[in-house]
DNA sequence: ACATAATATGTACTCTTGTACATATGGCAC
DNA sequence: GTGCCATATGTACAAGAGTACATATTATGT
């Protein structure tokens, strides 16, 4: 069947162009969410535009390429948790309201969805090959320890931090994590 | 230009066969050096073949697909860590030399090369989406605790695994990793 | 010695990807 | 209102990937 009338395309209707200021970040949030769902490696283009439901040509208009994407994306990843962490930490009036952030963002961080601590898992990795990203998770390691010494000495604080990194990615990836019961336990007995 | 001659292939001398039994498993190495070096988004059948010096059509013949080829490397990988894991343990004589052990284990996993530790990062986000490799992980981590178990209490135990990823996981994304003297206080601390 | 299966080798094919780019359109400064 | 420029949209292209497969050669059992 020929269209009926002139219309040269009768298959590509183009789209009615949009409005869309702040694109460009829902452009970042949708890269964090096909991060976590597909992996960096899963990661491409068309797929944040397909989340984003954008072209593809809104990607290279946007990022002058996917490692762009990737470094803005993991920046603002890093800069949301750091700021949970700081603020959690921070309400500590004493050291042993600080041992109780510690445990409840812990707690938390595995109680809610997988996202936020895939998206670490894998920051960890393109780390390992991509300078920019090391520089993103350097920043917030200092930072996490900054806001542990608010409340414990120097070495304490890494001493802790890295309990609570192995804390949350050893149970992150048990199939049986551990209960937030065990987890102050843990913690408790490392600040005993 | 036309051959001057008959030759049918001027350019393309087919190399001579090799009798190479082990291939296969020559490619299972080949392919942790790859995943180590680049990554698993890096790891293709022709970076494998590369390194190991075989033809392309190599890889195809003995694996189904890039998939199994990953699953064996990672279940080699984490195969050989716990051996060591399990042997170091295995001849400490009481709590104390256990607690050595695990410092030694430490220690040494952080002053070898990047190697190892950057696989058992990159087996953890492979593990995160492909439940096969997930498995061995699994298996991988009750190993370790089992071994842990042979000196320490369950909970002990568990704690402990815990903290020795947090330990290694923390020093090898730092920019100035723990001296062994540093995870011997971590350790200490903990066991005290 | 010979047949046969196992292994080695080279290459083609198709799909996906990053990126470039031509074109369209509407908000905003004036 | 009008013109311009930022932004939006669609598409093309080259490179690289996994995989299939035709062909060649040797080990091995009989």
């Amino acid at each position: 069947m020929a269209p009926p009338t002139g219309a040269p395309r009768p298959t590509t209707a183009r789209r009615p162009r949009r409005h869309d200021p702040g694109r460009r970040d829902r452009l970042i949030d949708a890269a964090l969410t096909v991060i976590a769902e597909r992996g960096v490696s899963g990661t491409t283009h068309r797929e944040i535009a397909r989340v984003a439901d954008v072209p593809l040509g809104s990607m290279t208009y946007h990022f002058a390429s996917l490692e762009e994407v990737l470094a803005e994306a993991f920046t603002r990843h890093a800069e949301s948790t750091a700021r949970v962490f700081d603020e959690r930490l921070g309400a500590a009036r004493d050291r042993a309201e600080a041992a109780e952030a510690v445990i409840g963002l812990i707690s938390d961080h595995l109680l809610g969805s997988q996202h936020d601590l895939v998206l670490s898992v894998e920051l960890y990795v393109a780390a390992a090959r991509n300078p920019a990203l090391r520089a993103v998770t350097q920043a917030w390691m200092a930072r996490s320890r900054q806001a542990l010494e608010r409340h414990f000495d120097a070495v304490t604080a890494r001493e802790l931090d890295a309990l609570i990194e192995g804390l949350v990615l050893h149970s992150a990836l048990s199939t049986d994590p551990m209960t937030p019961g065990q987890i102050r336990h843990a913690v408790e007995r490392f600040l005993r």
